[in-house]
DNA sequence: GTTCCTGCAAAATTTTTGCATCAGT
DNA sequence: ACTGATGCAAAAATTTTGCAGGAAC
């Protein structure tokens, strides 16, 4: 996994190479993305970004998240819950998967290689062209079974 | 794939084990969902319905969901539109997952044992304990690629 | 100085809830 | 008749958009 360090420079170069300008709330989102080990929603990231004194507006930090989106810098998870979270995508192709533990609610991200490979395995078979994939377990985590 | 015909029964028969009766709107929107391939959105029913002449408040079929999605009867999918679809969940444990065309928008529904049995092997890895999986694509479709 | 960004407030969307009325048992 | 279901309307929650003022280049 990318280092969190790296993905912030990462971030602000592709949000750059788009022709974007790195203001203060756009800034701001990207380093409070890049702090946290998985994904967060719309409203946590503005809650954190209160609490440490870099208070964003909505509108900004919605907007910065579709851009960041569009350009393949983060990935929008939708849990079941029906609000979006936001996670920041590896630079090098690696990505994780979720469990979503039904006790404490806590998200566990994951890799699985046999996963990954069933999933190629699907795209070779001519019915699509896979281009993205999401897998979502729900169950219990390792502290709560 | 069990008939659609047969998930009706099913449905119902859940419903009123749980202690529902079976009132107009409950029973339309049953009907509704076995009548479809795959999933719908809330207002997508509220449209089949009210074209069909069995016009049914939207608190109706949110409540009817939302008992179904909990009886299992119905899954809930989040496929990153913001808005949650809704299918009929078969009886007999079978399931499928999605691809969504990125050209045409059009869902396609698909099952691979393979995928099933990665899934089921990391359960057995132990670190959590998976009681439902979802998996998402995105891609292009026969008819799109 | 011009252009883009930001934040506020308002709008749009989707879903939930309160309550009076009606239907099913 | 009694209990629960239904529909309307209002509320809540989430996300989007318009616009005036401010920051970045």
């Amino acid at each position: 996994m990318t280092e969190a360090h790296e993905w912030i420079g990462h971030a602000l170069a592709g949000l750059a190479a788009a022709g974007y300008q790195s203001g203060s709330a756009r800034r701001a989102v990207v380093e409070c993305l890049s702090a946290q080990r998985c994904a967060l929603t719309a409203q946590e990231i503005e809650e954190h970004l209160r609490a440490s004194g870099k208070a964003v507006g909505r509108a900004s930090i919605y907007r910065t998240l579709e851009q960041l989106a569009d350009l393949g810098l983060v990935h929008r998870l939708d849990l079941g819950t029906g609000v979006a979270s936001y996670e920041p995508a590896a630079a090098g192709g690696e990505h994780h998967h979720h469990l979503l533990c039904d006790r404490c609610g806590r998200l566990v991200p994951f890799e699985d290689p046999e996963l990954e490979r069933a999933i190629r395995n699907l795209g070779r078979r001519g019915d699509f062209e896979v281009s993205a994939h999401d897998v979502t377990l729900r169950g219990l985590c390792d502290r709560c079974s």
